[in-house]
RNA sequence: GGGGGAUUUCCCGAGCGGCCAAAGGGGGCAGACUGUAAAUCUGUUGUCACUGACUUCGGUGGUCCGAAUCCACCAUCCCCCA
């Protein structure tokens, strides 16, 4: 009945590359591998990239196997240029630290850590106290230049310079692996497409220091039917954190995604059984609606909570259709809002942080973008009495962004 | 170490000493059409007390009635030679 692990993540469309198909196959079908993905630590909160290796992570340790979340506390002083075209910029040590606590905290609500279950690492543990010149003669006779120069990360970097800092990512993340294969006896590492060439870096470290076979895998880079990345809006990434991103902005994420998308992010990211999934394959038009509900319920739900998705779903309904007020995110104006007892609708989207300045505040309102209880409004100079503002207005800036006025 | 080039508004990228809040494209926002999608079309996109005023063109000074545009120094980046 059920699909074999390996077989899922095949018809799920997770797995971009993989260095022995068989082995690997056998191996997590099997429950024998311990596997690792690291997590470098450039922010103080895991978001929708992290989001699927984790995932990955958990169907992988139902079907028997062993994880181990890596931290890259270690390699974030580094930085990896894969995939980018500039450098990074420099983290302090205390950024990083604060950001690997806050990784910590997240990931432990959502993978379940002790005896026999996951375990975490840092890196810093065994990165920071390495002696260069023994590392060199260690490990970094094992790498040739020529061979880490072809690797595609670097190619792209070669036209617009690399620095000899982020060269030597490869090398640290091999060692990584390298490390966690002695330690652990951990054989195989998953990661991101883009993170091939640092991986297998890793598993000929293996071979040529212990003469043993490790494995490496990547994960299908969630890209949208435009080629970018998802996850990522024009203010930046789609947190997991609730305080970066709320459960209602997360919904709404995945709520909007291109039509062309959602069946691949239902298969992707949700732990919907395949059977349910293949209904869903006929389905067109404005059908593709209510699965574009269920992707964002289900994601909410996996990340915030089966409360916060009923919150964030009831919210939506409510202010896209009928149905009854939910909770939607409130703004509380204070007496220096009022002017002759009465606030007035630029003063009113500022506050409520619907628009960054009056200027744009009067071109919403110009524009007829802005609707407060329903009604739209189009003199800049309306305003409204503390009475009416005493019970909550619903303001409503374009057609998904909302606030409620209270005072 | 020597020589050359660059630095413009969210990004790319034009920009004659006055007509520059600064072309064009991308992106964003709003409107129309829709299905909270995509595509398309339209408007808009420095700030404010908005038919006007104010602050921007790497930084600091200077020339000039007037500077993003000229000069000096500093900073950062790139290229060539060593």
């Amino acid at each position: 009945m059920a699909m074999k692990i390996y077989d899922e993540l095949v018809a799920r469309g997770l797995i971009a590359q993989v260095t022995d198909e068989e082995e690997i196959k056998n191996m997590i079908n099997e429950g024998k591998a311990t596997f690792y993905i690291g997590f470098d630590p450039t922010a103080d909160s895991l978001h929708v990239g992290h989001f699927m290796a984790l995932c990955l992570m958990k169907r992988l340790q139902m079907a028997g196997n062993r994880p181990i979340v890596l931290i890259g506390g270690g390699t974030a002083m580094v930085g990896d240029p894969s995939g980018r075209t500039d450098m990074r910029q420099m983290m302090t040590k205390e950024t990083i630290q604060h950001n690997c606590d806050c990784f910590y905290k997240q990931m432990s609500r959502f993978i379940e850590f002790g005896e026999d279950k996951a375990i975490m690492v840092n890196n810093a543990d065994w990165l920071l106290d390495l002696n260069y010149v023994e590392v060199l003669r260690d490990v970094g006779a094992c790498f040739s230049v020529n061979r880490m120069l072809t690797a595609e990360c670097y190619k792209q970097r070669m036209e617009k310079g690399l620095s000899f800092l982020e060269f030597n990512y490869m090398i640290m993340q091999s060692y990584d692996f390298y490390h966690l294969y002695k330690t652990y006896g951990c054989n195989m590492q998953f990661g991101g497409d883009d993170q091939w060439s640092n991986m297998l870096g890793g598993t000929e470290l293996i071979r040529r220091k212990l003469g043993k076979d490790a494995y490496a895998m990547t994960i299908t880079l969630l890209l949208n039917s435009e080629g970018k990345k998802m996850g990522k809006t024009q203010s930046g990434a789609v947190w997991l954190d609730p305080e970066k991103t709320s459960p209602y902005d997360f919904y709404q994420y995945w709520r909007n995604v291109g039509d062309a998308d959602v069946l691949k992010c239902i298969r992707m990211l949700t732990f919907l059984p395949m059977e349910q999934i293949e209904d869903m394959n006929g389905w067109e038009g404005s059908q593709l609606n209510t699965a574009k509900e269920i992707l964002a319920y289900e994601l909410t739900k996996l990340v915030h909570g089966e409360e916060e998705a009923e919150k964030a779903q009831a919210s939506a309904k409510a202010l896209f259709g009928a149905g009854p007020g939910a909770d939607i995110p409130t703004a509380t104006l204070t007496d220096e809002d009022f002017v002759d007892g009465a606030a007035d609708i630029l003063t009113m989207l500022v506050k409520s942080g619907l628009v960054k300045s009056r200027s744009e505040a009067r071109q919403a309102v110009q524009q007829g973008g802005v609707s407060v209880e329903g009604d739209k409004i189009t003199d800049i100079r309306a305003s409204f009495t503390r009475e009416q503002i005493a019970g909550g207005l619903l303001l409503k800036k374009g057609k998904k962004s909302f606030m409620k006025i209270i005072c």
